[in-house]
DNA sequence: TGTACATCAGTGAACGCGCGTTCACTGATGTAC
DNA sequence: TGTACATCAGTGAACGCGCGTTCACTGATGTAC
């Protein structure tokens, strides 16, 4: 806001780029990922239908861009929310924050595992959810080189990745009742119980 | 075929809703869900676009009472899948039976879980489902009545189904490698160790 | 056994819609001199 | 400090497309008498 013209309507937006990406993420949130299109997150940032163009190439590179930053959201809150000195407690705690970041976040955190809609290809996408699952993996691992999926060592920190994802989307889908606050209260009073079944 | 005049292009189909049904498995199969539509189902079973409309009312229904058969199956397969004397061999094979039902047809065991997409107040649809869960459910609980997700009596049934739905989620869309090959692979050489984890 | 007729399951043309993308363009920016 | 100009970031009209659904219709079925 360094311009005293009026900031509306300027020719050159100043940063359309994430300008669009937050109409994006709304649109998402509040009318799910089947309503997403190109024209309806234009017309929410206020620029006409070509604009995106410019900034993402297509749907899917704008879809793409989205879903990488929310992998860098979720690997900043693993690594935030899983501060401890032990391994079980900073296991346990990652869990909460991985649900709690789905269900904060349902359009998103579902959007970024449609591999359909995104270019798993792209760079930056790629090093984001990388970055994630190492951030799942090092209390488990520790610092240890990465290592391949189906290498002995990760089937722990699989076992904890696909506990934690599954609840996520049985509660967002529903699965423990009906709506976003049903998913709320599964996180906080079965989630826990639920961890405690992990031994790792 | 008990008649014997040419058996396409009769006016009448004899069991559309059937071909319906199976035209609209094999799309989401082969194309993923996204690239379902009414129009194409019927095209693929030789109909007019129209002709749906008399046996699901619109394309809802149509993916409702998809979803709906797909649950029947999966209680099917759990059921089958799942025999044996003690209750941590049963739980074992059915996370094995989820897992192999899922990577077996991703399309629509994604689509029992886009809610966005299906009516859940469907008798058919929702007598289903809970028949799935309840399977999941028996080795852990036995017979005993119906419980409310966040009754503290389900917490191990509900790890049990996170960490198979998890597993699964993940593999399909690619978190283990690209493509259906890696999924398999995955299913046989890292779930059963990822299994071991669990101490219900 | 035959016939009239109601009901059912399909046709196919038409509707209006929103979409992604392309196109020639234009206004703003910033850099070279 | 001023000016020419290349580059960039937008416009908005237009395109063709496939979609879901509606509509009046028609051919086949099966039942009542």
């Amino acid at each position: 806001m360094s311009r005293n013209g009026p900031p509306d309507r300027a020719y050159h937006h100043g940063d359309l780029r994430a300008a669009l990406l937050a109409s994006a993420a709304a649109l998402i949130e509040e009318r799910g990922i089947d309503a997403f299109s190109l024209r309806e997150v234009a017309r929410r940032a206020g620029v006409s239908p070509a604009a995106p163009s410019h900034h993402f190439g297509d749907a899917r590179g704008l879809l793409t861009a989205l879903a990488a930053q929310a992998f860098r959201d979720l690997g900043d809150a693993l690594e935030e929310g899983g501060v401890a000195d032990d391994p079980e407690t900073r296991i346990r705690r990652q869990g909460i924050a991985y649900v709690g970041f789905a269900i904060a976040r349902p359009g998103r955190f579902g959007l970024m595992w449609r591999s359909a809609l995104l270019d798993a290809a792209d760079p930056a996408f790629d090093q984001a959810s990388r970055r994630a699952f190492r951030a799942l993996d090092r209390p488990v691992r520790g610092d240890a080189d990465p290592a391949p999926p189906h290498d002995p060592a990760c089937a722990p920190s699989i076992a904890c990745w696909s506990i934690v994802h599954g609840f996520a989307t049985l509660a967002l889908n529903g699965a423990f009742g009906p709506g976003p606050e049903a998913a709320r209260l599964a996180a906080m009073q079965i989630l826990p119980a639920v961890l405690g079944y992990l031994e790792v």
